[in-house]
DNA sequence: TACTACGTTTAGTAATTACTAAACACACAT
DNA sequence: ATGTGTGTTTAGTAATTACTAAACGTAGTA
């Protein structure tokens, strides 16, 4: 039995389309990245209709938030009014652009609640041993959470997150 | 200005909550380990619909998931029926955890649908350029989900994932 | 100036997900 | 057996999210 390519790159993109829903992404997303990353060649939006049967209204909003995490670039040909979009190939690259975008966003708000949190504890201190617990606890998540902050970080600055590194990474972890 | 415990605590689950949804689980599951975090000893169902203001049901479900990612564990008191709950304070341990069920969910299925893109390629090889990019493309994408495979899986090994090993990380990615 | 070809925004709808309320099942005590 | 106190399941509802269709804005063209 044989398939065709437009075949294979159907069941592709589902694919993508899932995974993008498991990390709580929008399927769409999935699907448009999926288009994209298989094209040898920059699509337009129009293009991008036509292969995934979304609207271009979706797209448009779903792609631009692809671009702002850095899974896809947006270019122009010259005497072509038309915005064509690209995948990112390197992966490593996309990474720690999605990391760097996190950082400014729901997520440092969500986690200075938690240091919010211990300064009003410290604000407020009672000595018993419910503070102490709680206060504990609190700490302790907060330690957590630095050192999450950190290891983003450090991963944002480096240029030449790739195969290599992955692979020391887990020649320590061994 | 004095803050009471009460009023502390509250604030803190809601932090909870929205770091909750903001991983893509329910918000109501980030305010369960909230309210077992900040507690000193465990918990009975009855108890944390007080302190949550959900109900029985919705929490049923949701600390079974809770328990089976291992972040709550269940308990239970000699000559008490009900069942008690508690936080497991080790954020690390819980971590390995989480990935170890990630592993066998929804995430697998999809990947492995990258490795039946790859096969329809093989098994219906035409040599064009176009099969080339789209066979190298996917094959891209099936090394980068082999790394990151590897790397869940160490840690998931990993009895001592902890803040020296995460340290010891960092100094990999200076 | 008006027309055209595009991307964006908006208002409404469909689909999904989180939750409630209440029926249920089970274990234990009497 | 019957009743009582549990956790669970289920059927329905509320809230959220993803999407559509169509109006809109804008830049380039005649």
């Amino acid at each position: 039995m044989s398939q065709s390519l437009t075949k294979i790159k159907k069941d592709f993109t589902e694919g993508l389309s899932q995974i993008s829903r498991f990390w709580g992404f929008p399927k769409g997303m999935g699907a448009i990245f999926g288009v994209l990353y298989l094209s040898s060649t920059p699509l337009s939006l129009d293009e991008i209709v036509e292969a995934t049967g979304l609207t271009k209204g979706a797209i448009s909003t779903e792609i631009r938030a692809l671009a702002r995490m850095g899974l896809v670039h947006r270019s122009s040909k010259l005497g072509d009014r038309k915005d064509y979009y690209e995948a990112e190939p390197d992966f490593y690259a996309a990474i720690r652009s999605i990391l760097k975008e996190r950082q400014n966003s729901e997520f440092d708000r969500a986690v200075r609640s938690v240091k919010d949190t211990l300064e009003a504890l410290e604000n407020n201190w009672i000595e018993n041993d419910e503070w102490n617990f709680v206060y504990e606890r609190v700490q302790a998540l907060q330690d957590f959470f630095d050192a999450l902050d950190s290891l983003t970080k450090a991963v944002v600055r480096l240029e030449s997150l790739g195969v290599t590194n992955v692979t020391k990474i887990l020649s320590i972890l061994k």
